[in-house]
DNA sequence: ACCTGAACACCGTTCAAGT
DNA sequence: ACCTGAACACCGTTCAAGT
């Protein structure tokens, strides 16, 4: 599993292969199915080690989780092995998703959100943060984009005009001028913060 | 591109193969590379031709599109294609889903959302729309959940259990109860609600 | 211009044969 | 019990040859 999260980190989700793990690993593709059933049980266990540390009890003994603290920490794990938000899209239902969603849901409890609003509300906050996370790794592969998000966001929007040329878009102008000056961590926490007073109102 | 989503809707991502859609067509595979450059190319052709009817301008003239109703649409959508979820949240960058940012971001714009904030506010509707879209498809595919989703989550909770037996996840307990109740599509809106009234405290 | 379908370079996975 | 690595059943994609 170590070997697998190596070979991800270095080459994303397509140089995870078989061949090239038994390569790293000086032995067969066959082997490796001794220890692991299936390409799927191989990823969701390298998921499942990098989320353990996640969701591994930073605070000091007394204090509770913050639940900004815990998304922060989810999210540092993503950008710095991007695949990781793919995988944790692709399969929502996945162990880690489901500690995730149980300790944010935990949290929120404590703070005296309704019960019947609990599921919702940590479903809205999980939800964000895959959802930023999947941007992150289609973001790095993406043909033409490379690292320049604004100009690739305003070659979108000419893109988009309609060819009567009355609409002109100006939110997506907008936000290709905000991105050039934007740090995708706050971002990420601003979008926290509209959903916590979201639920904060109920 | 009609027929691949034919295809997709029968059998799901892994039925749309070139020859599968060769054989569908009566020709053969290599003649699909004349009216398409790639396999993602067919794919997000696909996924255009579905979110246009979603962005098609529904409301009558001179009224304005409501956020809630984009959202549903959008909503109704994926739960009629499910693999549309998986393939939109797969490649975010794409221009359906720039499309949709654009029309949640315009209509937050009009709505009084401060400028600055309009794309945080945006990106989560998004998100959360593209979070529960990938649970659908997983959903239908993952060995063992069926639709007894409820009894799924309770299994999952009972192997999060530590040998220790002092944690009783009783958050996941609770929401395993409420999903045999729980409507998708009312769940959905709720996030909305949460979401846009988070949005109104900025 | 468009089609045909064999061929190429890969996959994940299996399995007889070894140690 | 674990490894080995050829073999199997697939992929997406290409390309000479046809119409």
């Amino acid at each position: 599993v170590r070997a697998a999260i190596e070979t991800l980190d270095e080459g994303g989700a397509d140089a995870l292969t078989f061949r090239a793990l038994a390569a790293r690993l000086s032995t067969g593709p066959g082997a490796i199915y001794h220890h692991v059933t299936n390409k799927n049980d191989l990823l969701s266990s390298a998921v499942d080690d990098l989320m353990r540390a996640v969701l591994a009890p930073s605070a000091p003994e007394g204090t509770h989780p913050d639940i900004r603290a815990v998304m922060l920490a989810a999210f540092d794990a993503i950008t710095a092995h991007p695949w990781l938000g793919t995988q944790l899209v692709t399969a929502p239902w996945q162990p880690a998703v489901l500690r995730l969603l149980d300790r944010v849901g935990t949290e929120l409890s404590r703070l005296g959100v309704p019960a019947g609003a609990q599921f919702d509300a940590a479903s809205v906050l999980v939800h964000h943060l895959l959802g930023v996370a999947s941007q992150y790794d289609a973001g790095r592969t993406l043909a033409g984009m490379g690292h320049d998000r604004p100009g690739f966001l305003d070659a979108a929007r000419l893109e988009m005009e309609q060819p009567d040329g009355d609409d002109e878009h100006p939110f997506m102008a907008r936000i290709a001028q905000q991105l050039a000056a934007h740090d995708d961590r706050e971002q990420f926490g601003a979008g926290v913060d509209i959903i916590l007073a979201g639920v904060a109102t109920l």
